[in-house]
DNA sequence: CGCTATTATCTTGTATACAAGGTAATCGCG
DNA sequence: CGCGATTACCTTGTATACAAGATAATAGCG
């Protein structure tokens, strides 16, 4: 009978709380929240993505996404259009507005990254990243 | 310019995405959410909790417990009783139903939690257990 | 004892998350 | 080319999460 304490589902669930409530204080300047932020990381990478590709490079679904998109059209960080080759597909374009702010963003989760991992030297660090990526496979 | 897949609170949140996705999988049978068997557990741990306690035990809001209580309460797994020195206080008990499933979903958790950690060793499960505790504080 | 401050909970509004099902557009086999 | 299968996306329903504000009950000071 493991004490839910030392349940690694538990202790991912609160540290995934903590994370994103360090974050969620960094970008509120900016009136986004963490995975807003990301969806407009993704579109950095490579704008003009389509909305199921932006989905499997954050792993999040696309009903998930019809909402996010939806909010940030509105608030003007990203444009929709359809694809002229596939009617099916919906491509997102970052907007100049976006663009202004992406030095900005870096730097919130330079500083959110700093801040959760202060108590590890490197090599830790190194380590938590592998331990996170292999949890199951 | 952090890439978001180094970003380690977009590691965190795809861990645990990929931790609840299992234990979900596990309880499905129960027809219970993770969050709802945690609510169990720290009933477990100590019955007849106020929802307040409950809140800090696990780490959430009242704001989110509302619901969750709501939902065990009509499922049968929990009854609410307001606290009879104390009217504010809404105090939680496990059902005879719960109590019956309790040891199977001890199991559920772990075989869940071989299942996430069946890459790491001994050791390297401490340190990992030590990393998620230590983010931020 | 009365009254203000505090406390515990609940409610509302917003934002993830995902399953399941619906729709429209494209693909690809015969 | 025609049409069934597939694909991309959207919608709906359920369940977290939490901020902010409302409500009700208790605590504690004078």
């Amino acid at each position: 009978m493991i004490p839910y304490r030392e349940n690694i589902v538990f202790l991912l669930a609160k540290a995934h709380q903590r994370a994103q409530g360090v974050l969620k204080g960094h970008l509120q300047a900016f009136g986004l929240t963490p995975v807003q932020c990301l969806f407009m990381e993704s579109l950095w990478e490579e704008d003009g993505l389509s909305v199921g590709e932006i989905g499997r490079r954050i792993a999040l679904d696309t009903a998930t996404l019809a909402g996010v998109l939806d909010r940030m059209v509105t608030a003007g960080w990203v444009r929709r259009e359809t694809d002229p080759d596939d009617g099916r597909v919906a491509r997102v374009y970052l907007t100049e507005k976006a663009r202004a702010i992406i030095t900005s963003l870096a730097a919130a989760i330079e500083r959110t990254n700093s801040e959760l991992l202060h108590n590890l030297n490197s090599e830790e660090k190194l380590l938590f990243k592998r331990f996170l990526r292999d949890i199951k496979e």
